[in-house]
RNA sequence: GGCCCGGUAGCUCAGUCGGUUAGAGCGCCUGCCUGUCACGCAGGAGGCCGAGGGUUCGAGUCCCUUCCGGGUCGCCA
């Protein structure tokens, strides 16, 4: 005897004049006095059952006492339902059943929210109770399509030769990178576990094992501040090979892209995708993931202002600085207040001041166009394609700060204009990316990608003289302005890696201390190797074309790191923190003694 | 760590210049109803205004502190 014949969804009206057994929730239930309509709702959809006393007195009864969320089973016979009560807003809309055994399996309490209303319901409510939520075709939907991201993912890079290895979720701190997370171990007191911010080494010393082609769906661990798009613990597509170049990769992962595109949306890309180095992204987007999905490029005037009284501008440029500048178009209707609004915002990316020139047909309105002469000006316009109706936003500083505000300012714009559609994939690698940057704050380079980054072959002569224009065999992928993927080939030579952190200002003994096992590995014979690894998350997210990667994890966090579900983190006992020899200093265990 | 937005009924929200008894919609409960599908009709219940302190004759409203949620910069691939 089974629990039930068919799912809700299933049921068509090929199986009408069938006895079917379906267990479910109560979506709705519709009591007319004497007619009861229910809608019967599992995993597969609805179905609209009915319960008459003509046909079972005892049910009928029953179901008078059924309630939004109940669990039941039912026994009943597929119906074809009578002209014109056709419901068109569920698949099942053509027939009914009619129920001649009612089972309650489980009552329900007054839920906070029902499904089919939850997205309205304030996100923390959701999380709290995350099973009511998930309850919601919508948030299955998101489950289901990743469940099918991943297992295509599986078999492409199971047809390609890569095997499945699991890697250590107990593994050791490194420095560099995001802050660990930590697990005291009982062992060995005072010493430490750290979770993985990512397979990063392990995958490296599998090539140096021969394993050759490797991947892992990895879950990895940062415990740095939270954004729609970071959570403390995600999901990794991670991947290596060995004797592999970076074209090599690059075709490898446009296959992959464009294979899962296809069977889990229908959607055929187009390769290659678009190439940019990163001083062009810079450049022209002021940004290293660049959003293609509209235009409005950053255009350079620093020549053109460079000589003029205007000295906010001429200054910047006389002092190594730059004037850059968008064109905002059919924006010259910008109100004062907007235009404020909009200097506002970029002064939270450091700018000092949002210049602007409105064009409009008889001339220009603006602040600053008394400090120019007529040729200036026309020669910006010039440069920057500028038409009557549009608005000309330029900002002044040092090139970091110019290409962060209008790198803002452009998708800002965009929004604005409605250029930004949303079911649109734009696709770009960015590659030729800087080996490292300065840290201003601990005055030193840092590892732009990671420390294990391979410099360009021509670059390594520069590692004594000038390391800062080095550039490294990375790439990432992004879409619609989103960091999808990033990786590299990595260093496999000892001494290349000994220069790399070297040059990060990590000693011979902290390098020998805490990488040691990686460096001992590339004296055994390392393959040269590469790869990429995959935020799985974010990637759900654009494919599902939701604004937080919350939306495609079954029980996310908080931004500030709490499981709203489960309460965690909490306090544990004092005999749990004895036995892993840790005091906190807050005196948690003095509160838990208390309660006992 | 900084900045911004929010927290009022189960849910979503309104609440004017500080004023007397804090409202709406949905939901919920009870009754009626044999073709609804956001069923309908009638009646009813439901509030620590996030918490603490202050100003005031009087605080949901003003001030301070704090907690929680979201966004964002820093941070983080």
């Amino acid at each position: 005897m089974k629990m039930r014949s068919h799912m809700c969804g299933q049921i068509t009206l090929a199986e009408v004049g069938q006895e079917v057994t379906l267990a479910g929730w109560v979506q709705r239930r519709r009591d007319h006095g004497g007619l009861i309509f229910v809608d019967l709702r599992d995993r597969s959809g609805i179905i609209q059952i009915v319960f008459s006393p003509d046909v079972n007195e005892e049910a009928f009864h029953l179901a008078e006492k059924l309630r939004n969320e109940y669990v039941v089973r039912v026994v009943g016979t597929v119906m074809q339902r009578p002209a014109g009560l056709f419901n068109p807003n569920i698949s099942t809309g053509d027939i009914e059943i009619y129920v001649e055994k009612l089972e309650v399996l489980n009552a329900s309490k007054l839920p906070p929210f029902f499904p089919d209303e939850a997205s309205g319901v304030d996100e923390s409510v959701r999380l709290r109770y995350r099973y009511l939520d998930l309850r919601r075709p919508e948030m299955q939907e998101n489950l289901k399509l990743r469940h099918e991201v991943t297992k295509t993912i599986r078999n492409f890079l199971d047809r390609k030769g890569f095997w499945e290895i699991e890697t250590p979720i107990l593994t050791k701190s490194s420095p560099e990178g995001a802050r660990d997370y930590l697990v005291p171990s009982r062992i060995y007191p005072g010493k430490f576990f750290a979770l993985p911010q990512s397979p990063q080494l392990f995958k490296q010393l599998l090539m140096v094992s021969g394993i050759d082609k490797y991947f892992q769906i990895a879950r990895c661990f940062r415990d740095e501040d939270l954004r729609a798009d970071r959570q403390p613990e995600f999901t990794q597509i991670d991947l290596e090979a060995s004797f592999i170049t970076r074209d090599e990769i690059i075709d490898l992962m446009e296959e992959m892209v464009s294979e899962v595109f296809d069977k889990t949306k229908g959607i055929k890309l187009l390769t290659p995708f678009p190439r940019l180095t990163y001083q062009e992204a810079m450049d022209r987007f002021g940004t290293d993931r660049p959003d293609l999905r509209f235009g409005i490029e950053l255009v350079d005037v620093s020549d053109l202002v460079v000589n003029t009284n205007f000295k906010v501008f001429s200054e910047v440029v006389a002092k190594g600085g730059q004037v850059k500048g968008i064109n905002a178009k059919d924006c010259a209707k910008f109100t004062r207040k907007e235009i404020d609004e909009l200097t506002k915002q970029v002064s939270e990316y450091g700018a000092k001041g949002l210049a602007w020139i409105a064009v409009n047909e008889d001339g220009v309105r603006s602040p600053i166009a008394k400090f120019f002469s007529e040729e200036t000006i026309s020669a910006i316009c010039e440069r920057m394609s500028a038409n009557p109706g549009d608005l000309l936003l330029f900002v002044a500083d040092k090139p970091s700060v110019v290409a962060a505000s209008l790198g803002y300012l452009r998708v800002e714009i965009a929004k604005r204009l409605g250029l930004i559609i949303p079911d649109r994939f734009k696709f770009c690698w960015v590659v030729d990316f800087p080996l490292f940057e300065y840290d201003e704050e601990e005055k030193r380079f840092v590892a732009m990608h990671h420390p294990f980054t391979s410099p360009m072959d021509e670059d390594i002569e520069l590692f004594d003289s000038d390391p800062g224009k080095m550039r490294a065999k990375a790439y990432d992928l992004i879409l619609n302005g989103v960091e999808l993927g990033g990786g590299s080939i990595r260093i496999h030579r000892r001494d290349i890696q000994e220069k790399m952190f070297k040059t990060i200002g990590i000693s011979a003994e902290e390098a020998q201390d805490k990488f040691g096992y990686l460096l001992e590995a590339f004296d055994f014979g390392a393959p040269p190797h590469g790869g990429i690894a995959f935020g799985l998350d974010r990637f759900i997210m654009l494919l599902a074309q939701r604004d937080s990667i919350r939306d495609v994890i079954a029980f996310p966090k908080t931004q500030s790191s709490a499981c709203l579900l489960t309460k965690a983190p909490s306090e544990v006992e004092p005999k749990q923190l004895k036995e892993l020899h840790i005091k906190t200093e807050i005196g948690a265990n003095n509160r838990l003694q208390e309660k006992k």
